[in-house]
DNA sequence: ACAAACCTGACTAATTCTGTCAAGTATTTT
DNA sequence: AAAATACTTGACAGAATTAGTCAGGTTTGT
């Protein structure tokens, strides 16, 4: 139950775009020091939003990356959604899942995790970037300080 | 955002147990025939939830697994609890986390994941077995039919 | 033309998950 | 007491996934 790093990632680099919403694009390099996300690895999060619809980049110089809709629009769920992939606790709920369920109409866990998954589906999709940005707003947060070397694998970053 | 084997397999073998509730223990063969577990698989979740203090064995012949609560007193949450570990969508926010996130209280995202955390213990809390025993009480349920091979790592299993 | 910035896909090292195996220990029936 | 049944424990291996890197592209503003 836990949620990769492309998903927090990707959190996090929004908050940076969405923080610049109507200031221009902002560029990626930016996003990466911002948050310490390696720049590599920020390409592929921000490739799959934008192909999610939710930023469109702009080429060139003084290119990078702006919001598609407006905060208020955007929900962490339609990050969740774009980077790890339909809300599912298990496999046999995935929208196309025609290799479902051997038990099928019959198993007993499946109406269990599809209402769980349900309810995370609306917790996910009441918090706007909107409201992220109010809580954030005039707090001036100062970029992470920053470490050496993160711990392994992702672990001990939100 | 998917449950591992041990959380699905936990629930359909508890669901098994709980069937059995009043009647004196189930063979952990029963289970594994029922549920179509792999025996030395179940061998492990059964005894990772003894510990949780879930169910409770009865050794010697005619022995076998016993729930030690009622059905009305079990959760899905319990038993996701107990095989999963505690429900936290980023490592951070584990209950013993010294080494959390490196952002500490400037974090923008660890609200959201723990907000919704909650979110996701109170719908995993809100489905007892009883529930689930009497949504499949009078069905006579047959047993899954077997499968030569199931489906790699867990698939298109609930 | 140049440089800033995004685009794409391949690749690998680490980690986690799934499931197996083997050698126990405990309890009850006969 | 012996045998049968069943639980206990820990080590282990193969597969899948994840995290992150790298090495090239292509596009566009000046």
């Amino acid at each position: 139950m836990k949620l990769s790093t492309k998903g927090k990632y990707g959190v996090r680099a929004l908050f940076e775009i969405a923080r610049n919403y109507g200031k221009g694009p902002l560029a990626i390099k930016e996003i990466a020091e911002r948050q310490r996300i390696s720049l590599s690895y920020l390409e592929q999060i921000l490739h799959r939003l934008g192909k999610a619809g939710i930023i469109e980049s702009v080429r060139g110089p003084h290119g990078g990356y702006e919001l598609a809709r407006k905060p208020v629009e955007l929900t962490i769920g339609d990050v969740v959604r774009a980077l790890e992939g339909p809300i599912a606790l298990s496999h046999c709920l995935e929208p196309g899942a025609t290799d479902g369920c051997y038990q099928a109409e019959d198993c007993v866990a499946r109406m269990v995790w599809s209402k769980v998954g349900e309810k995370i589906e609306e917790a996910l999709d009441s918090i706007t970037f909107e409201q992220l940005l109010r809580q954030y707003h005039g707090k001036d947060r100062e970029h992470p300080v920053h470490r050496k070397k993160l711990v392994a694998a992702g672990k001990g970053v939100c």
